[in-house]
DNA sequence: ATGACGATTTACT
DNA sequence: GTAAATCGTCATA
């Protein structure tokens, strides 16, 4: 076998909110051109369910050029380029033809980190401030349209690794709204983002979501 | 052909 | 906190 560690098809079979899950604690792998490892452990995610789903490139059934990624096979990557400026990665879910996807949202740091700052153009870059953001992270790694619907399976450059079972406690994942998609209606505060509570390379936490912080609340006594 | 708009980041007040 | 950066994409004409 080529790597037992690496996500097989089944992992990526997936409804988008399942493997948003699924994700968190795994490790996106990038191989450099040089054959150096860059690496990170997911720790916050969001799903996108096409269709359906108003934030999605997918709504009702959209289907062109850009997003063509989305409608591809589980594994498959799906890039995208925003701003003028920036790119996101997606992991394709579902099955084929069936438009859902995985924003990757932040990573921590695990491999290459000098490599990681070489690419954000900071030599002095806190290991936070690397990969804490979809485009961040998408920098950090060199993923750009050349990536785009690269399938993670059986690609020997961007791929994820399993960690192994119960990495992270499950009350340590936040369940919140989605950022970046005001203007989607009913669908902008549906609980579809995913990350680990507490997790310093999150990108935008949700108090909210969080509950009230523990140093705060005060003391009760017993009865 | 044109115009409005980003699944964001960064710098600055 | 607010605003600028910057351009591919897509809907409309």
């Amino acid at each position: 076998m080529r790597d037992a560690r690496r996500a097989p098809r089944s992992f990526f079979a997936a409804d988008a909110a399942t493997l948003a899950r699924r994700l968190i604690g795994q490790r996106l792998v990038r191989i450099s051109s040089t054959g150096e490892r860059l690496a990170g452990t997911i720790i916050e995610t969001e799903a996108y369910l096409g269709a359906p789903d108003r934030a999605s490139h997918a709504y009702n059934g959209r289907r062109t050029p850009r997003n063509e990624a989305m409608y591809a096979q589980a594994g498959a990557a799906y890039v995208y380029f925003t701003y003028g400026m920036h790119y996101c990665m997606n992991v394709v879910c579902a099955r084929e033809g069936v438009a859902q996807a995985v924003l990757l949202r932040a990573l921590e740091p695990a491999e290459g980190l000098d490599a990681m700052r070489r690419n954000r153009g900071d030599a002095s870059m806190p290991d936070a401030a690397l990969c804490s953001g979809p485009a961040r992270l998408c920098r950090a790694l060199a993923i750009d349209r050349r990536e785009n619907a690269l399938d993670l399976v059986e690609s020997d450059s961007l791929f994820i690794e399993l960690a192994r079972p119960r990495a992270h406690p499950v009350r340590a994942l936040v369940v919140c709204p989605r950022v970046g998609i005001a203007s989607a209606g009913d669908w902008t505060m549906k609980p579809l983002r995913w990350y680990l509570r507490g997790n310093p390379h999150v990108s935008v936490r949700d108090r909210r979501a969080e509950g009230p912080d523990p140093r705060s609340v005060k003391p009760r006594k017993r009865s």
